[in-house]
DNA sequence: TGAGTTCATCTCGTTATGAGAAGAACGAAA
DNA sequence: TTTCGTTCTTCTCATAACGAGATGAACTCA
């Protein structure tokens, strides 16, 4: 990993420049998912400046490397743009209660027209958030549903779609709704998309959202209760019954398993298996 | 994303320094991991140079980002810093049937003495591959066993361990032994670890050797059969008994599945889950 | 040749899953 | 208020999957 060999450890530092290497900026983007309405959105912003200026594209932006500014790590740079592009506040405003964990980096030569970039992007589970403002260079940010991106299993966008997604990002939300929903079947992580307290059908509401597919509610019933640490019983009920009618259906909070086992896994799995 | 809104894209590619920027270098590390003698081994090399001269690390490099030199993506700068530290061919050489996935990027801030270094790490299981040369700034590389050098959960050396590794490389390898026990599991990658042809008992002495621990052979055999698309009969046998005796077990050689279903989980499961 | 090992298959009891049904609780419309 | 449709929650039942153990044949090594 080192240019070349050198005998003396401080003799190497001293003599080092950064600078000689190539040019290469490191940037975090942040795939954000909640559910509206029963339907999965994600936190877009549209584009003030060059390039893609006026297209959407996932929050984001460059790595504080420890130049000028104060060095940063990768996660404290995903809190940090998620923040300032959309105004909600940080780890311990509205977005205290968001799972944050490491998506993929995506670095193909050409991918950014202005030099090489090199992008970490991260995927945060929140719970329904207020609608997020435009800050930094955003001209607008929004919680757009998924489903009205026209996205296909390559990575790209339908032809027709009205909201174009500026760089790779297409590629890069589509991992992430990929990534989501493998998540949902072997950790309780549907409970980061619920508040605190919540019902096994808002549970079940996340599960159908994510995954785009009807389950069987009482064997879900049956399945989150069976497995060991997945939610547990707050003694209360819920003071509403559904929308629509039926009885108030019990509140329960999340339990302390990090994985599920069995691991609930969803039904039409067999066409992706080849 | 972009550093300040400017109104036409062409002015703004003219304009836009990439030195204005903090300087960050970009690296490639690989987990290579293979068995030998029945034990999972991985690549690793001896640094040459400073900083952490002499120690053991994951082969890697920086990224030719475009500079001075053609800008490469980066699965392609993991082959090269594969191939130049070990003396392994490429592609279409020994390193041809390995399969290779990022595993992750670790950039916190005095990981690397130098300077601001982001790494992305790749994943790669390989079948029984030579002894490797070191080349490149290594002084050294070898096939080490895993169990040789005293990783504990935590992503640190247990005091005492011989082979020290640089930089974080003891929590990129822990977090990649980490993620194969798991690829093995739902996916048939496996097979990758084995040649073209192998039988049984050998894919259940991979499952044996990443997961450090023995596995029933009857439901083993049974497992492998029952998944559609895992193995495929080659009609053939293998030529010789087992090394103490037994019958010649057949030959399969790799299906056509890209994920197991239902998955073949790791007995020990339970302690893991909270 | 005999002893010990391993492959490959089978059995059996237990657990997990999918599909459907049923009673009770509730909202909304009549 | 009554009625009707909806939803929560719990059951049942048939099927599938799994863990543990046993068996006979095939092979190596002493």
């Amino acid at each position: 990993m080192s240019p070349e060999p050198m005998r003396d450890e401080s003799e190497f530092l001293a003599s080092y420049d950064p600078r000689a290497y190539d040019p290469v900026a490191v940037t975090v983007d942040v795939v954000a998912l909640t559910i509206r309405d029963g339907a999965l959105h994600v936190l877009l912003v549209r584009r003030g400046g060059a390039p893609y200026a006026g297209m959407w594209a996932l929050p984001g932006g460059f790595v504080h490397a420890g130049g000028r500014r104060e060095a940063e790590d990768l996660p404290d740079a995903a809190v940090r743009e998620l923040a300032e592009e959309t105004g909600l506040s940080g780890k311990d405003g509205a977005l205290g209660r968001v799972h944050l964990e490491q998506l993929g980096t995506y670095g193909a030569p050409g991918r950014d027209p202005r030099m090489r970039i090199i992008s970490v992007a991260y995927l945060a589970f929140a719970p329904e958030l207020p609608d997020p403002e435009a800050g930094g260079d955003a001209a607008d940010a929004a919680w757009v549903a998924v489903d009205a991106l026209g996205l296909t299993e390559s990575g790209d966008q339908r032809p027709g779609t009205t909201r174009r997604l500026a760089f790779d990002h297409a590629r890069i939300l589509t991992d992430g709704l990929e990534r989501a929903r493998d998540k949902l079947e072997y950790t309780p992580l549907a409970t980061a998309f619920c508040g605190a307290e919540f019902t096994i059908p808002e549970l079940r509401a996340v599960y159908e959202a994510v995954w785009g597919e009807e389950l069987h509610a009482g064997n879900f019933h049956r399945k989150v209760l069976s497995v060991p640490g997945f939610v547990e019983s707050t003694g209360a009920t819920s003071d509403k019954g559904g929308r629509r009618g039926g009885p108030r259906p019990r509140l329960y909070r999340a339990g302390d398993a990090r994985l599920l086992h069995p691991a609930l896994l969803r039904p039409s799995r067999e066409e992706e298996i080849r």
